[in-house]
RNA sequence: CGGGGCGUAGCUCAGCCUGGUGAGAGCGCACGGUUCGGGACCGUGAGGUCGGUGGUUCAAAUCCACUCGCCCCGACCA
């Protein structure tokens, strides 16, 4: 490809509400465009590496024996009321209706299609496994689109789905998903990490994540260096130390505080409790129904495992006049002791606690001396506290830090979710029809590129692993009045087409520094020079973008030499 | 949805607080010239409904109201 005839829009300064470096160098490399909030457009160089990432995803789910398929990006609404999902989605999904009035969505993602397909053709066992996916385009209507290409509203995902007769298929079949993220993300060039992690409202039991460690993810992992486990802190554990209780009192005693509201007030409070030695109240409303949520005071709710913990549709914290009608007091002092009219949720940190402080449902009024479970009726005890750094891993004796993350793919088991609600049926040996067992596994395209360039880049710009790379080489001649130049670097861009070797041939009238900088910028691999000094003396020089190692080569054994570089570079993705 | 911020040339921004000078700068773009291995220099030029609507005023980019859009921080997910 000739720079002179291409759309590559580079930029110099930045633009001003690009903040993560992804964004950035994606939209000065002119690569993307944005349309509207959470809407991108790719351009040229961009589409280049998702095919390239493309491929790479289709070559591995077609050596496990994937399928691949194109469904309807639009979807009867019927199909997802089925799965109760029409419902459970809410406003994330894009609603409409076609002129006859009929409601659709445009697809989230595709279980219900999927299952409805299955659910029509696949009647035995000797139909299975079917392992089925497809690359297409999945719209969520996000409440907060951000962080450029991360998080938006219309994006390309891989997703496919496997059926099998049980559970020892779903395991196999979730094994070899694993095993093939795995290749496609080391192909990729990416530095990953596999993390616990919860189904959401995919449904399911089982499910990991495929994270890349950096800041501009959004997601929050809990790794332990000692054993490897890793988990998103939404299902994260950890071992907390136990707290040994004085004696309290025989019956919680009320006392005056006056201004307190937080945590952190009763603890500076004379009279008062360290964090750890408090029951933090908090009112949710769960599906409608007032419920209060106790965890010790030093710990924060995970919103994940409440909804985990008590299978509800809807959470959303009550409102202050909410709380006050319900408890006759104010966030900041009440409590749970002596409530019997809503349901009681308590951490199981607080399992077995005594002489504990919590607020007395009467405003600037705490209690002291409560002992949990003598005074408190807990309807249920769940684990609801969102691990924090410095705690113990909950599989060995390290200690667990947290870093963020952001998710690449995401491998789940369904199990009958959805074959139960809607139908998937086979016969098995025994003549008996028994629901598909379902698996489900999707990665985003745009964030495997983004997350590539968020791992690979410096101040000059990206550095692409050559696996993904626009394009593999660059060639760039210094001064293209120089009549020897030119027709040098028309001969080896002939040649390195000839060897179908990817080059970007920059032919442009420009001087030497914006060619070079513009290089650096989009970050192809390999940059092949012709220079007056050099090809004076029959030689080009390459560098190595990754590294910025020079060598000069004769004219004639450059493209031996490239090739070479190339098969290095490849390799070198895969060493990672 | 709650909180914060921003909309002036293709891009980055100044001007606004304290209304009134011919709406500006740098980069980019076009043309001419000199340059030519790390975003060159000189000259000339094109380019704007100051996001939109309404209002206040003799006068609005500037003040007020409404509205649209975008970004960032918190609850969702590839």
């Amino acid at each position: 490809m000739r720079w002179s005839k291409s759309f590559i829009p580079t930029v110099r300064e930045t633009p001003a509400d690009a903040e993560v470096v992804s964004h950035q160098l994606l939209l000065r490399a002119g690569m993307i465009r944005q349309l509207a909030s959470g809407l991108y457009s790719f351009l040229p160089l961009a589409w280049r590496v998702m095919q390239k990432i493309m491929t790479i995803i289709r070559e591995e789910m077609n050596r496990i024996g994937g399928q691949e398929f194109h469904l309807p990006a639009l979807h009867p609404a019927e199909l997802w009321k089925e799965s109760g999902r029409w419902e459970i989605m809410g406003e994330n999904m894009f609603r409409l209706r076609d002129r006859r009035g009929s409601e659709l969505c445009l697809g989230m993602t595709h279980e219900e299609v999927f299952t409805a397909i299955a659910r029509h053709e696949l009647r035995s066992y000797k139909q299975l496994p079917q392992v089925w996916y497809q690359i297409q385009t999945k719209f969520r209507d996000e409440p907060r689109p951000r962080s450029g290409v991360l998080r938006v509203r219309e994006f390309i995902m891989k997703d496919a789905y496997t059926f099998d007769l049980d559970w020892e298929g779903l395991d196999r079949a979730y094994r070899n998903q694993y095993e093939a993220y795995c290749r496609i993300f080391d192909r990729c060039g990416l530095k990953y990490l596999v993390v616990h992690a919860s189904s959401g409202a995919m449904g399911g039991q089982e499910s990991a994540e495929f994270m890349v460690l950096t800041d501009a993810g959004e997601d929050h992992i809990a790794l332990c260096e000692a054993c490897g486990y890793a988990a998103n802190t939404e299902k994260a554990t950890s071992r907390i130390l136990d707290i040994a209780d004085a004696d309290g009192l025989p019956v919680p005693e009320m006392f005056p505080t006056p201004g307190v509201r937080t945590i952190k007030d009763l603890e500076d409070f004379p009279g008062g409790a360290p964090a750890d030695r408090q029951i933090k109240t908090l009112a949710y409303f769960l599906d409608d129904q007032f419920t209060l949520l106790l965890l010790r005071g030093d710990h924060e709710l995970n919103e994940t495992k409440l909804v985990e913990a008590t299978g509800a549709m809807h959470i959303r914290p009550a409102h202050p006049e909410e709380i006050k009608a319900a408890l006759g007091a104010y966030p900041g002092s009440i409590g749970a002791v002596g409530v019997t009219a809503y349901p009681i949720l308590a951490d199981f940190a607080l399992r077995g606690r005594r002489n504990m402080v919590t607020g007395a449902n009467r405003d600037d009024f705490h209690l002291r001396g409560v002992d949990v479970e003598r005074d408190i009726r807990v309807t249920k005890w769940a684990d609801l506290r969102l691990v924090k750094m410095g705690e113990g891993c909950p599989q060995c004796e390290g200690t667990l830090t947290v870093r963020k993350g952001l998710e690449i793919g995401h491998i789940f088991k369904l199990g009958t979710r959805y074959s139960e609600s809607m139908g998937a049926y086979v016969l098995n040996q025994e003549g008996k029809a028994v629901p598909l067992v379902m698996g489900s596994y999707g990665i985003g395209v745009e964030r495997v590129m983004a997350a590539a360039v968020e791992l690979s880049h410096d101040a000059e710009g990206i550095i692409w692993p050559i696996t993904i790379a626009p394009f593999q080489v660059i060639l760039v001649p210094v001064n293209m009045a120089d009549a020897a130049q030119r027709a040098a670097a028309e001969r080896l861009y002939t040649d390195l087409l000839a060897a179908n070797i990817e080059v970007l041939y920059d032919d442009r009238d420009e001087r030497a520094g914006v060619k070079f900088k513009d290089a650096d910028l989009i970050g192809i691999p390999i940059r092949v020079t012709i220079g007056p000094q050099k090809l004076a003396r029959g030689q080009v020089e390459i560098l190595r973008r990754r590294t910025r190692a020079v060598e000069d080569v004769a004219l004639e054994t450059a493209l031996t030499r490239i090739r070479k570089i190339i098969e290095e570079e490849t390799r070198e993705v895969l060493a990672r």
